[in-house]
DNA sequence: AACTCAAATTAGTATTATAATGGTATGTAT
DNA sequence: ATACATACCATTATAATACTAATTTGAGTT
């Protein structure tokens, strides 16, 4: 039987206390992927707090991609990470959201200027700087991406300052995007990525490719991705 | 007799631990490729578990493809075929191979003039006439592929004649190919696919695609095929 | 050795039932 | 916004029992 810690004397709202009670067991291997947890009358009895309490604090760790649920059968650690399709997020603020410690190992790190296929989905001319940031990315020490972004050199602060979060570094510039359009594709890895992302060649592989900008059209970023087929799923709801 | 680890405290459903189990034991290699299980009613008995539990248990490695089941006969740990890549075989030779009878269900058998592509690659003019011949192919009464083959018509007896073996069909006017390419790559089935091999939406697929000649540098076939990729596997040897 | 056939064994389906799980709604209090 | 109590609904998990359909096995016969 589990225990999760929380005090009511806090300033942080209970729900909030319990997700990262559960949070930590998930993290510290308490409670394995693919496992349920306990029931949600279960974490009331261990807790003390109401369903409706603690249903919210589940309901905080599906939307960060830990936990999915099924009606009369349970709520269980997701065995690969979920990523909307539709969500604007780094890999940065993602791996956070889960707990995680993000990190990089940067590839290519300079400026230059764009390919006539950069130069067209970054809707700018071919003469224009752009830096290339090319990077493995990791959660919690453990390689799980690699991504090669190309963005316009003007909207970003000099590419030495970027450290994890390119979104970060964009915001500093007030050139955050608020909108783009991303595809999400199955590959196997090259024998590269494979050595990179510390998987097995031709593994599979999700590959990425999202272009983003702002509200008033600019367009910011470009980038190809690979993401381990055995980590991440993406999901896209159907309205 | 196999153990089935499980525990009626966990909070996972039972069905879901003893379809772990399942296949822990076969991945160790405890229960080998082609063999059968215990019978639902011994497993019923190893596990304490109803039949119904087992049989949900059962279905779960089966629509994970690591498992099939024949009415009387009993349940079998499913095996993935292995095929060289250099190897220029048809389907139904190496179906017989392995012992297991070849089968067909046409798609598509008809004269037409090929597209750009096709012309191309066959190396002939748009103008010629060509054979289509889009099939499902099954193994042992299971469909395993889907292939679309492209054929120089002059090449080919006349297309009704053909039955199970193209190559076959092809050696009668001395045309079996000696040499050609063909490329793997993976994919995820699409759902006319899907039904066509009888496996989930979005299961992943490998995606053939082969060109073949003779000696003399005559083409004689354009393929383009996707097997089901939990039951296939392209090997490469490296010399 | 080959064949037939009944019995045994296997998977497949249906019905009925209970219990446990998540899902939703309403109203109240701070 | 947060937290709670209460009530009810919908889905799933699990089980027992019974029966059907397909396949395998073994005994007997030729």
């Amino acid at each position: 039987m589990i225990d999760l810690p929380f005090s009511k004397n806090s300033n942080t709202p209970l729900y909030i206390q319990i997700a990262k009670s559960i949070r930590l067991k998930i993290n510290e291997g308490k409670i394995a992927s693919g496992e349920a947890l306990p029931s949600e009358r279960e974490l009331c009895e261990l807790t003390g707090a109401s369903r409706v309490t603690i249903r919210k604090a589940v309901d905080k760790l599906i939307d960060e991609g830990l936990l999915w649920r099924k009606q009369g059968s349970g709520t269980f650690v997701s065995e690969r990470i979920e990523v909307q399709t539709t969500h604007l997020g780094g890999f940065t603020d993602d791996a956070r959201a889960r707990g995680e410690e993000p990190g990089s190992i940067w590839l290519i790190r300079n400026y230059a200027n764009p390919t006539r296929e950069e130069a067209e989905k970054l809707n700018v001319p071919m003469s224009s700087a752009v830096a290339r940031l090319g990077r493995v990315r990791l959660s919690g020490g453990e390689p799980l991406a690699i991504e090669h972004a190309v963005v316009v050199a003007s909207r970003l602060p000099p590419i030495d300052e970027i450290e994890d979060s390119l979104y970060a570094a964009l915001e500093i510039k007030g050139k955050r995007p608020q909108q783009g359009r991303q595809k999400v594709r199955a590959s196997l890895a090259s024998p590269t990525e494979a050595g990179l992302l510390s998987i097995q060649e031709n593994s599979e592989v999700l590959r990425i490719e999202r272009l983003t900008w702002l509200d008033d059209g600019t367009v910011i970023e470009y980038t190809r991705s690979a993401y381990r087929g055995d980590r991440y799923e993406f999901v896209t709801d159907i309205n």
